[in-house]
DNA sequence: GTCTATACAGTGATAGAC
DNA sequence: GTCTATCACTGTATAGAC
């Protein structure tokens, strides 16, 4: 009576879910104390199962690591839709894409997701090409495809999109991200973004107004 | 017949000789592989010493690591001297400026730096300050004093110097940094650090000068 | 698949001879 | 101060019962 081609588990609590739950535990301590300070026990205990069962999903703490990076990633810009932008009022699409990307940037768990990679890319070199795919290249292809469109409708004299874009994100990011990363900073109240947007647009908009 | 106040040690190779082999082993090691993957055994080969000589002078693994990022956090900034740069020729001096600040930044010693102190600042809250008053700090602060100089000159339209000087340094660095330190890029060939600095200065003054 | 119990290697750190 | 030898401990991984 259930659909042919597709089967579905009973017990998605026991099978799957435990993998989950792994998964989701792992993810909180890799995030909070880095990889090397978290032990597999640790993993375990949070998780609320016993080591042999962890054992039992992965193969072992590198490939548990790669499992929750590579799950980050992918959520990493999964709501980023580049619809509602307006070639033709650049400043409010600029400051759309500008605080939606300073948003992300400054997120606790970005902070903490960009720390483990970055302190983890020497010892795990497929990291570097899986995290930059998954994030911030995608996003500079975005806010190109917009310096691209607003080039053609003339409402920006942009000779190069992709530098232009790589210019803006400069912009934005400036140094505020490395003092969060150093933990000398912290939050994304509206009204700080919103600031950090604004000043990043108003110098951008200078440069390349048409 | 010495002077009075100062004592010269008479074998300095066996006393500070041994402290100073050790932290250059243990330098390293730290960049290299980060704080989790290296064992004191280790270091202790590295330098070719003992483990028990390691721990006569240094208390233990993280006094030891504190010790390094220190010292190398010094050398950082060291040869920085704001001396040669002039507030009426702006283009020349930003250019100067951007091309020490970047080839400095992508050196493989600060990006294996960056690397070890943004996975290990987690755990070891202290080495975000330090870090930042060692190394960004100082470099904003010589790029501010020079944009302070160019506005009272008249040479460029600046009202916020702190701001203008790190709108500058994210132009500078863009995703280039990111890209060295996940591993997708390497290298410091003056032609590459020119060309990038050309199009930070060229944005720049398209967008603050007078 | 899951658990308890355990073997094994490697770690940070120390004691005692020289 | 320096070394050799060793300590106690932790983390990885597996065996065997259920």
């Amino acid at each position: 009576m259930g659909p042919p081609t597709v089967r579905i588990e009973p017990n998605e609590t026991q099978g799957a879910g435990k993998a989950e739950t792994i998964l989701a535990a792992a993810k909180r301590m890799f995030l909070e104390h880095g990889f090397g300070a978290v032990s597999m026990d640790a993993i375990a205990r949070a998780a609320g199962v016993s080591k042999a069962t962890v054992y039992a999903h992965f193969a072992g703490k590198e490939e548990l690591f790669g499992a929750v990076i590579g799950r980050e990633c992918e959520r990493y810009f999964a709501d980023f839709s580049a619809g509602e932008l307006d070639p033709e009022d650049v400043g409010a699409s600029l400051t759309t894409l500008g605080c939606r990307f300073l948003d992300l940037l400054l997120s606790p768990d970005a902070i903490a997701l960009h720390r483990l990679i970055l302190g983890e890319v020497g010892r795990f070199p497929a990291l570097g090409e899986v995290f930059w795919r998954a994030g911030p290249e995608r996003n500079l292809g975005q806010i190109e495809a917009f310096m691209r469109t607003a080039a053609a409708a003339g409402t920006l004299r942009i000779d190069n999109p992709r530098l232009a874009a790589e210019q803006f994100v400069g912009l934005l990011r400036g140094e505020t991200q490395l003092r969060y990363l150093l933990r000398l900073d912290s939050g994304t109240e509206r009204a700080k973004i919103d600031t950090l947007t604004a000043a990043a647009v108003a110098t951008f908009l200078s440069a390349f107004k048409g």
